[in-house]
RNA sequence: GCGGGGUUAAUUUAAUGGUAAAAUAGUGUUUUGAUAAAGCACAGUUAUAGGUUCGAUUCCUGUACCCCGUACCA
């Protein structure tokens, strides 16, 4: 007779490789028609929600592996929280206006379209690259409303963005103001920070001399007494003549040394670092001696005379001023540089700009009206010249910022512009600032340093210019004075009739706009403002015009003041975007925080830790990712790693990542193919009655669930979660339980009660160990599942983690088996001795002595015979001794055909003369009986 | 330059002021009833230099390298 028909080897449809990259794509198809997505929502409606508002990418480019990341770690929240009992709905978004769409329409069309024809194609564009990045993210798995996703550039959310701010400017959080701009002069525009490249350019370099107005005050502060013939001057370098005519101060360094130097001539004063160089250029000077230092500080208020206009200029102190060029005092105009402008701010100088959109001084600059300013370098070196003002001229080669389409030198220019203030006392007494601070006061951040990284970018930011002089933006639907530049009185209510005619025709409804259309607002002194906002403006305030007025996204139960939002999750870049943007908009709308929690994940980096680009070759696209290994390897990668730093990936890492999936799918092949005959609605064992192995690996089974599902799924540890899972398909189920399960379940009657004990067991561990798997391997969990239920319609998500029958002594079945575990690795070390001494092969062929002491001895003995299946040996001796021991012998007996141990008995029955009593039992009985293993 | 973060075996990750661990890879081996699989055994690690300490991978300081953000080059 052949056995091997007796044995009870199963099958599954299941299968052993996943083909993931072929049939992934064929499931995501069957979700699809199924509105899995849709049909979750119905199941979820009523629970509590948790709310992960998206951030929208901008809607431009390819996806890489940051989107990836991203987008995955916001699905795993996403299905575990669903999973946990919540309603989690996702609504992805897009980020649309903006420069980059407008060049690369610029660069297709021109730039002579018509302003609407221009938007329009912004549009369109817009579009095209949302429906292939869309693409891309469903085929991640994500699971999300992909037919209905927010855009910033919906008519709706438009006019939301133009009440958004509305409600700033009602809360007393907008003013406009000047703030230097790089300009320029061929474009007669504002560049943007993306349009600006540098180039090497030559220069004109001077020296000039301001002199003191009082000579012997400043001497008193070197602790000098002057000559009454002699005069002080302080000597500045610039490679920028040209804004000398705007200069309102000298800087210095507060704590650089500054020397008085006297000279045959008159006095100098120069960084005491820098007066050898500084002699060496001032050729004429024969005979220079520093006679006095003191640290610039003291240097602060101390006036001086403009080089050439009648006016007096104070000496002031910022931090840019350094000693390691020039002569250590820096010609301030705050009109021309941003860190002038900055100091000029602090110290409230004149930050009128003389130049005007040609690039021209005004018409009331003395000297210079109507000068190009380059053609004034000269001009100003030689007025320099004729008042004795000028040390030294020298041409000099340095970076300097170009445009990029021009390739021509820009300049700086202050120009008016708008702002959000953030230490403007707004109308609720407070500053946009106070509130920021406590409302990150009040957020949860992971990883904990975000907190101390936010904190620090909104301690310190300046107000936020919100005005772009663009075409592809949300407008700013404000009214000013033709003369005062005051907004009209009715600023609000002018919005609120603007909104609603973007939300019908979108934002063309304002640039077409013109004031006779709104005969009640008596417009006739006012012109219309043509600034666009930034677009960090449109995506800050997604909190408002997306999750403000999507039902799906609102809680029933919200307390005043509480986040609307449970979760923000972007990159770290996102501490000064959209977390920061989102954070003031939120604070200057509501008063608080649109978040409650704050998760931050690092930047994907090659395998050594490099930042990815085409020149070093080393780019990782999760496309290929995917067509080679498959979104579920991807998804792998993303939780096995710590996203709190930087995210490794390279070929041996995705390999790597691919043995940990190998490992998993193999385990859970295992499990359903020994359940494929099992029906837990006829053929479960109840729990008392259970083997207590069984009943051990479901307390075990429990206990993972508790430390996977309530502790790490909650504070976002999925690399966590991942070395769990492999170390229990691995250690626990693949190194012991399974292991030692095989005999029982190939060998025992098929539906008697011993390996429908085992079933049992199975079969509740499968579906614990999916419904963890399942936010992490998308595919493959729900895969699984459907074998696993018989119903191909079915989701791991259409139910909450599957609840493992409670086990009444589970606390010491843990301890007395995990001691028993720790035992047996002893007894496979002494087995793997005789292995390789040669006298056993399969460890069936080992018979053991064990002498245990008076611990170990009853937890042994409580097995009874049953130990033998426990340690995988046909025979087990116990004997109490002082101390524990095994002895390994080889044992004496016959190999049984059916079940292989080796075994005394048999021979015993007439009909089955090649198998042993057990088998026997199991072929013709009503099946062995088991109790502990 | 400044602010924030990081560096543990070949790879991904643990842990602790007191012998540094797991998975995967590697080597050897067993089984051929998880077989393009599984079991077992073996071997291998705290970037670097100091400091505090009886003892430091852990706490502190410096250095190197890497990542994110930001400034400047008048």
């Amino acid at each position: 007779m052949d056995y091997k028909n007796t044995v009870n080897l199963q099958d599954t449809s299941f299968p052993m490789r996943g083909d993931l990259a072929k049939r992934e794509p064929q499931m995501l198809d069957k979700w699809t028609k199924q509105q899995r997505y849709q049909k979750i929502r119905q199941i979820c409606a009523g629970r509590d929600k948790f709310i992960l508002h998206d951030g929208p990418p901008y809607a431009n480019g390819q996806l890489h592996i940051g989107h990836a990341t991203n987008k995955v770690l916001k699905d795993i929240i996403i299905r575990s929280k669903t999973l946990a009992g919540f309603d989690a709905p996702y609504v992805p978004g897009w980020d649309c206006h903006g420069l980059p769409i407008e060049l690369n329409i610029e660069k297709q069309f021109g730039k002579n379209l018509e302003p609407r024809d221009f938007r329009n194609k912004c549009r369109e564009y817009a579009n095209g690259q949302i429906e292939q990045q869309k693409s891309d993210f469903i085929r991640l798995g994500v699971l999300g409303d992909w037919d209905n996703p927010y855009k910033t550039m919906n008519f709706a959310t438009e006019a939301g963005i133009v009440r958004a701010l509305g409600e700033i400017y009602k809360n007393g959080y907008l003013f406009s103001g000047v703030k230097p701009v790089y300009w320029c002069i061929d474009c007669g525009s504002a560049l943007a920070e993306a349009e600006v490249e540098y180039y090497d350019k030559q220069s004109p370099a001077i020296d000039v001399a301001f002199k003191a107005v009082d000579s012997q005050a400043v001497a008193a502060k070197f602790g000098v007494t002057l000559p009454a013939d002699k005069s002080i001057y302080a000597v500045i370098w610039t490679t920028t003549p040209w804004t000398l005519p705007a200069n309102q101060a000298i800087c210095a360094g507060s704590e650089i040394e500054y020397a008085l130097v006297a000279t045959e001539c008159d006095y100098i004063v120069v960084a005491k670092n820098l007066v050898e160089d500084a002699l060496q250029r001032y050729s004429f000077i024969k005979d220079g001696q520093a006679i006095a230092t003191i640290k610039g500080a003291e240097l602060e208020h101390l006036r001086f005379e403009h080089p050439f206009y009648n006016r007096q200029v104070p000496m002031i102190l910022g931090e840019h001023a350094t000693d390691d060029a020039g002569t250590g005092l820096v010609h301030t105009a705050p009109a021309h540089g941003m860190d002038d402008y900055l100091v000029g701010v602090k110290y409230g100088l004149d930050l009128h700009n003389p130049v005007g959109n040609d690039g021209c001084y005004i018409s009331t600059t003395e000297y210079f009206a109507g000068m190009n300013v380059f053609d004034a370098n000269a001009e100003v070196i030689k007025l320099l010249t004729e008042r004795q003002r000028l040390m030294n001229k020298t041409d000099i080669t340095h970076s300097y910022p170009c445009c990029w389409r021009h390739k021509t030198k820009i300049i700086f220019r202050t120009t008016g512009q708008w702002f959000i203030g953030m230490d403007k006392q707004g109308n609720g007494g407070k500053t946009l600032r106070e509130q920021a601070n406590k409302a990150v006061d009040d957020t949860a951040f992971f990883p904990a340093w975000g907190r101390a990284r936010l904190e620090s970018m909104i301690g310190n930011r300046p107000d936020w210019c919100v005005s772009r002089q663009r075409q592809w933006g949300v407008p700013m639907t404000f009214f000013v004075h033709k003369e005062t530049g005051e907004l009209h009185p009715q600023s609000a209510e002018i919005l609120e009739v603007v909104a609603q005619k973007i939300e019908v025709e979108g934002i063309d409804a304002w640039f077409e706009l013109s004031a006779d259309q709104l005969p009640e607002f008596n417009l006739a002194d006012y012109v219309k403002l043509k600034d666009t906002l930034d677009v960090w403006f449109d995506s800050g305030t997604t909190h408002f015009t997306v999750v403000g007025t999507r039902p799906e996204l609102q809680k029933s139960n919200l307390a005043a003041g509480e986040p609307a939002v449970d979760l923000y999750l972007e990159g770290s870049d996102q501490h000064r975007g959209w977390f920061q943007s989102s954070m003031l908009t939120g604070c200057a709308v509501n008063g608080n925080a649109p978040y409650k929690q704050l998760l931050t994940h690092g930047f994907v980096v090659d395998g050594n830790g490099r930042k990815m680009s085409k020149s070093l070759g080393n780019i990782v696209a999760p496309q290929q990712v995917i067509s080679k290994y498959g979104a579920d390897m991807l998804r792998l990668w993303v939780a096995a790693t710590d996203y709190s730093g930087e995210l490794s990936i390279s070929d041996e890492i995705l390999k790597r990542v691919s043995e940990s999936y190998r490992r998993i799918r193999n385990t859970i092949r295992f499990l359903l193919s020994n359940i494929n005959d099992f029906d837990i609605t006829k053929d479960a064992v109840a729990i008392d009655e259970m083997v207590e192995l069984d009943r051990y690996a479901l307390a075990y089974v429990a206990q993972l669930q508790t430390r996977v599902n309530d502790e790490l799924y909650p504070i976002y540890q999925f690399h966590l979660i991942v070395q769990e899972l492999v170390g229990y398909c691995s250690e626990e189920l693949g190194g012991f339980y399974l292991d030692v399960l095989k005999d029982r379940l190939y060998t025992s009657k098929a539906d008697g009660h011993a390996r429908r004990s085992a079933q049992t067991a199975l079969y509740h561990i499968t579906k614990a160990l999916l419904g963890m798997l399942s936010p992490i391997l998308a595919f493959t969990a729900d895969e699984a599942w459907e074998v696993l239920e018989r119903n191909s319609d079915d989701s791991t998500l259409f139910h909450t983690h599957h609840v493992v029958p409670a086990i009444n002594d589970a606390d010491s079945l843990l301890v007395k088996w995990s001691r028993l575990q720790e035992f047996r690795s002893l007894v496979l070390k002494e087995l793997e001795e005789k292995r390789t001494g040669g006298l056993i092969g399969a460890s069936l062929q080992a018979e053991l002595v064990i002498h245990a002491d008076s611990e170990l001895y009853p937890l042994l003995a409580s097995i009874g015979a049953d130990l033998k299946f426990a340690y995988m040996v046909s025979k087990i001796t116990l004997h109490q001794a002082e101390s524990s021991s095994v002895e390994v012998k080889v044992s004496g007996a016959v190999k049984c055909e059916r079940c292989w141990h080796y075994q005394d008995d048999i021979g015993g029955n007439e009909e089955h003369p090649t198998i042993c009593g057990r088998c026997v039992e199991n072929v013709t009985g009503v099946g062995e009986q088991r109790s502990y293993a």
